[in-house]
DNA sequence: GTGAAAGCGCTAACAG
DNA sequence: CTGTTAGCGCTTTCAC
């Protein structure tokens, strides 16, 4: 790769003049910028974004940190974010942190370094102390998950609302026995679908059965396949079940399918999220759509917001409820 | 954040001396390590990638090209890629290229930038020539795609094998009339998948029958879905279909749910890469398993290989019928 | 309009 | 063992 220095000598003018061609052309004569621009296209050069953004501190480069890709979920929301971030003029970088600390700070790491403007983060808050004291220095912006004190700008769903609405749903059909197949609670959404759940069931003087409650370790279809047969194992066993992820949902679908147990009539289920795949599964899916893209967008926009220095408020996003044929 | 020279003056020694602690700490008097290391602390010091990249041309960062993170096919790879990739003090970075070749440009810009050391890349090759000439220069493997001359290390499998075998495993069953759901042939593996079915069907003297046959133009659901839709409507259609994708196969399996036909009695299915989902839907899908996580492994360990300077070779892994009930 | 020169944060050769 | 210094590639004053 040419440098900026060979340009310059290629072109018989400075390094600063090739610089001012780049950045601010009007600067530069006509003729002038007509030697270094042939010059350039001579030489095939182009501009090292490591010495640019060590002179500048911007790489126009945005984070996303994700807790893993394999969820459907955030494939959704990342095509929101990238194509917002492309209308900007910046890129983007996924990064997936498997929910581990050390990995994190790595990707931390890499704003501080100037690597990055600015960070969209989608992981629970296991670093949260440290996530705050990074947004007092640099752009931060938490999507979906989110920190209750409000000290980080983010834009997310009302789960518990959602949730209640999703077990209300199914009490409406006439449920009275609702189990909740949830995640782990370090996840705040988690912890909020269960309080809608809880709430829901207290509203109507349902009892809450903790043998009706699962809590997965890992968010696949295994756990949620794994949590129905538990919750199938019962002498006295549900009705209906909540599942708080689609992945979780589809996963207990299957185990109803291996018991051959029929859907909704002997088992209703109902899941949250609505990826692509909830509609896909025989039969379709009942559950809670997120508005994954526009989440994604709207983060985004955010946090373009904040590299400007602006002011941005946090937001809830409108959910709804999709009813398909799981009960 | 500190600088090094902060650091320096802090404990009272050269740049040189930190500079030194941090990389080479045997080459410094125990006393003075302290000292210096007390100065870090002290100052909350953390190296500046940056500047260190801007020196030693190696940022320790793999980019991962991938056309969406949204086909559960690649997240598999990305684990394998991952674990690799750390254990040898690597972190990757995934980019999302929607195979647009200008967004390509821009991820191949930062390992010409020195922002990155390698490249894995799983894109078609849309910039086939600048990939090419960009691997003169620097590490870049590729991962289940590949271009035919060789000029790039791969790793991937016979793909044309592979669909070879699965249509046969169709005839055997005593299919005479076998569709094709196929992609974008811009992808290698495409191509070589119509090659395998094509074989299959001359070796045992069936005729290829282009309305058999759709090529969808992305890879989802719906165009699956849609493609079996297409297939059904033909006047004479085939008995079983082959989809080159299981995301591809999952969506055509809803549209054989929604027209309500017994799978795999009235028509079989069977599809390829052995994705989770593949053994979540109903019936569980019958399938083509490519080896994703050793896939990914296996690059990972050859890019770090043509990083030191190794020569290394390509490689076709073993792909595996997997018979599930769909067939 | 253009050039010279300083400096972003770091490492490595050289000297002591 | 440690310090001095040059320089990675770029942008941006400050002169001219």
């Amino acid at each position: 790769m040419a440098t900026i220095q060979e340009v310059a000598k290629y072109a018989g003018v400075s390094v600063a003049t090739v610089s001012r061609v780049i950045n601010t052309p009007d600067k530069v004569k006509k003729h002038t910028q007509f030697k270094v621009e042939n010059a350039i296209k001579e030489l095939n050069y182009e501009p090292s974004v490591l010495g640019r953004s060590l002179r500048t501190s911007q790489s126009k480069l945005l984070l996303v940190l994700l807790p893993n890709v394999s969820n459907p979920f955030y494939a959704k929301i990342i095509n929101g974010i990238q194509d917002k971030a492309i209308a900007f003029g910046y890129n983007i970088l996924l990064c997936e942190t498997d929910s581990d600390p050390d990995r994190e700070v790595i990707y931390f790491n890499m704003i501080k370094n100037k690597l990055a403007d600015g960070i969209i983060s989608m992981d629970p808050t296991v670093n949260k102390k440290k996530l705050i004291e990074l947004s007092n220095e640099y752009p931060i912006v938490q999507c979906s998950e989110y920190t209750k004190d409000k000290t980080l700008p983010f834009v997310t769903i009302d789960s518990k609302q959602a949730a209640y609405q999703a077990v209300k749903h199914l009490i409406k059909l006439g449920h009275k026995k609702i189990g909740l197949i949830n995640f782990d609670k370090k996840f705040l959404y988690a912890s909020e679908r269960y309080s809608g759940y809880e709430k829901a069931l207290k509203e109507f003087n349902l009892e809450i059965t903790d043998d009706w409650i699962y809590n997965t370790k890992h968010l696949n279809f295994e756990s949620g396949q794994q949590a129905m047969r538990v919750l199938l194992d019962q002498i006295d066993r549900p009705s209906a079940v909540f599942a708080v992820s689609d992945v979780l949902a589809v996963g207990a679908l299957k185990e109803l399918h291996i018991k051959q147990l029929g859907v909704p009539e002997e088992m209703a289920l109902i899941g949250f999220d609505n990826i692509e795949f909830s509609n896909v599964v025989y039969p379709p899916l009942t559950t809670v759509a997120q508005p994954m893209y526009e989440m994604g967008a709207i983060s985004a926009q955010m946090l373009m917001s904040k590299i400007k220095g602006e002011e941005v408020e946090s937001r809830f996003l409108e959910h709804q409820l999709i009813i398909r044929e799981t009960t």
